[in-house]
DNA sequence: GCAACAGGTCCTATTATAGGACCAGATCGT
DNA sequence: ACGATCTGGTCCTATAATAGGACCTGTTGC
C-alpha cells in the first residue's frame, strides 16, 4: 500500500507531479521565486512544520531544484536557492497563479499580482506553436512515446 | 492536526494548489485532455484505486473543473467532462509537461509528447508582457494583495 | 559566558491513500 | 427473458503521510 509513484512514467506531466506534485514543494519553489532563502523563512511564511519543511528541502536539493549555498549576508549559516532547474518551473507556477486568479476568487476579492519591472501586471501565458501561432487545448494533441532515437 | 488548506489564501497559487495540487486530480485532468471521459477509463488507465477516484471527481465537479454529461454513445451511463475551467489549466498541464520533458528524462529516454493538427511539435510557453515582449522569471515580481477595487 | 536564535531531528496523534470486498443498476448474449 | 457480465460506484481495513510539538546542537548577540 505504498503511494503509487510515477517517476518511472512514460508521461512527462506524471513525472513532473511525481517529483514536485505534492502540497508543499510547489509553494517551496513559489516563496523561492519570491526571495525567500533560509529555513527559517519558508517557516514562517508558510506555517509548515519544521520536520515537513525539512523533508520537503532535502528532496527539492536532491532534485536538484533547490541548492545549499552559503548564506547571502556572511554569517556561518547557509540559503535554499533556485537552481536552472528550479528556475524553470517559473511557468508552471504562473500557470497555477493565473488559473487561481481567473477562477478561485469572488469579484472585487483582493490577491498578490504578478507584475513586470515597471509594475505592470503580466499576459496570459501562450503556447505557440512551431510557426509562433498561439494554440489553445484544442489545436494539440499527445502523441505517445516512440522508439528512442539515436 | 487537520491538513493544512490554502483555500482562503491571499495567494492565487497557494489557492490553486488547494484546489488541484493533489497527487491524482491534475493526472486526471490531463487524461481528460487527452480525452478520456469515462469512469472506468481513469480508472484503468491511471490505476487509481475507485474510492480514490470517486472522492477526485466528485472534487472536481465540486469545483466546476469537470461536469457530469450524458455519455455519448448514448447509453444510460454519464460522462465526466472539462468545464471552461477545466480546460483553463491547459497551460498548467503544458508547464508540468514540458518542465518534466526538460528534467526528468535521461537523454534517449522516450516519453510522449505535444503536438498540434499538423503533428508539429509545440513551441515552450511564453510569458508576455503587456506590450508582447517575452517575460523570464527575472523581469517579474509578485506585488502584495492591494486594497479591493469598487 | 550565557541567553536567544537558526536549523534541524525525532516522536506521537491524526488524516489520507491503496487495495480489495461488496453491491445495485445497465447491458449483452442467447 | 434470464443469467452473466460490465459499469460505477460505496465501504472497510492496513499502511503511509502529515501536523504539531519536544528536544537537541551549533551560532550569534550582548
Amino acid at each position: 500500500m505504498k503511494r503509487t509513484g510515477f517517476s518511472k512514467a512514460e508521461c512527462p506531466v506524471a513525472r513532473a507531479l511525481d517529483a514536485i506534485g505534492d502540497w508543499w514543494s510547489l509553494l517551496i519553489v513559489r516563496d523561492a521565486f519570491d526571495g525567500l532563502r533560509r529555513f527559517g523563512d519558508f517557516q514562517r511564511n508558510l506555517g509548515i512544520a519544521k520536520g515537513m519543511l525539512s523533508t520537503r528541502l532535502q528532496k527539492l536539493v536532491e532534485l536538484d531544484v533547490l541548492e545549499l549555498v552559503p548564506a547571502s549576508d556572511g554569517s556561518a549559516y547557509q540559503e535554499y536557492a533556485l537552481t536552472r532547474r528550479g528556475r524553470d518551473l517559473f511557468p508552471v507556477i504562473v500557470g497555477l497563479r493565473q488559473w487561481g486568479e481567473a477562477h478561485l476568487y469572488a469579484r472585487g476579492e483582493a490577491h498578490s499580482d504578478l507584475v513586470d519591472q515597471a509594475g505592470q501586471p503580466v499576459g496570459q501565458l501562450v503556447l505557440p506553436s512551431r510557426t509562433g501561432r498561439p494554440l489553445n487545448w484544442s489545436d494539440t494533441k499527445v502523441r505517445k512515446a516512440v522508439a528512442r532515437k539515436r
